[in-house]
DNA sequence: CGGCCATCGTTCGTGTACTAACAATTTTAG
DNA sequence: CTAAAATTGTTAGTACACGAACGATGGCCG
């Protein structure tokens, strides 16, 4: 009779008698950051206000108007990208016209990358949006938690 | 002189005159949620032994494990896929014989998975490696901190 | 000076991740 | 009971993420 329903529950059966080992999904650090990162990325998606700049495209940019110029490979260092996800990345960031990439005279391995005028004014408009996106994030916990969330993962950091 | 030399450094220009407002990448929740889970990942891998498995695959074959039998979307549900990520996963359990699937006979629409017998060896091994991985991800962390931790993370998830 | 080796950027291949659109089917509302 | 709505699984397209391998360049040491 309620067969059929709890078939289609969401539950799991973990109290039931599986023959197997305990192991909850739900408790593991690694399911949990991925599902805070998941809502985060909504967060931002939906409050950054340019529906082309993805977070890396943003974190990028913001990096690298900070650091003013450097390097692909540093400023994927800076901003904790793979080489080749960093060349992705810049490449849309070309593609939009808001950064330049030229070589660098001294070392012609190298490609030297700035912000355009373009690159520079969204960096001006989305700084607010960015703090307000970490803010939405870390709505759910009081301000003491915060401060704690994060001097916490900070430390799973490396 | 040290000109050149500051310019490869990993240093930012944070406290320099950038005309810039202020917004520290570091110290950003999304960024650290990247690392982490950028950490965990690596952890995954070196700690899973088993070249092929990704940490979405032993997700969805633990819960599997847990719930016993189920259709796709509701195994998305239970470990956070979307229904076209959920696609390629099961696929590839399928191709490595892990999994069946096989259609439902109350609901022409549902495609009904379960464990092969591979798969439930694999998850009987896989357990223990999985509890690993949480401890060796939260080393850095004391036994109360990892609490504390873990419980405020799991607030910051829907 | 000349070879060794690290670094820089690029490309390839695989595996997430999510949106949008779709056909088939079930459910539900009127 | 039928028309509308919701669900299931699929495909196509875009964007990360990372390992591996590659040619080109630069630093260094004998």
């Amino acid at each position: 009779m309620a067969c059929r329903a709890a078939d289609r529950s969401e539950q799991t059966a973990t109290a039931q008698g599986s023959n197997f080992p305990e192991y909850l999904l739900e408790d593991q650090v690694g399911h949990l950051l991925r599902r805070a990162h998941q809502r985060h990325t909504a967060i931002f998606q939906a409050t950054i206000g340019d529906d082309q700049l993805t977070p890396l495209q943003f974190a990028a940019l913001m990096k690298l108007a900070d650091v003013d110029e450097t390097s692909q490979n540093q400023l994927g260092r800076l901003t904790a990208m793979d080489a080749a996800t960093m060349q992705g990345v810049i490449k849309r960031l070309i593609a939009r016209g808001l950064i330049l990439r030229r070589p660098d005279p001294d070392d012609r391995r190298r490609l030297l990358l700035t912000l355009t005028e373009d690159g520079a004014d969204l960096v001006h408009v989305a700084t607010a949006r960015g703090h307000r996106i970490t803010d939405r994030t870390l709505e759910p916990l009081s301000p003491t938690e915060r401060q704690n969330f994060l001097r916490l993962l900070r430390r799973l950091t490396d």
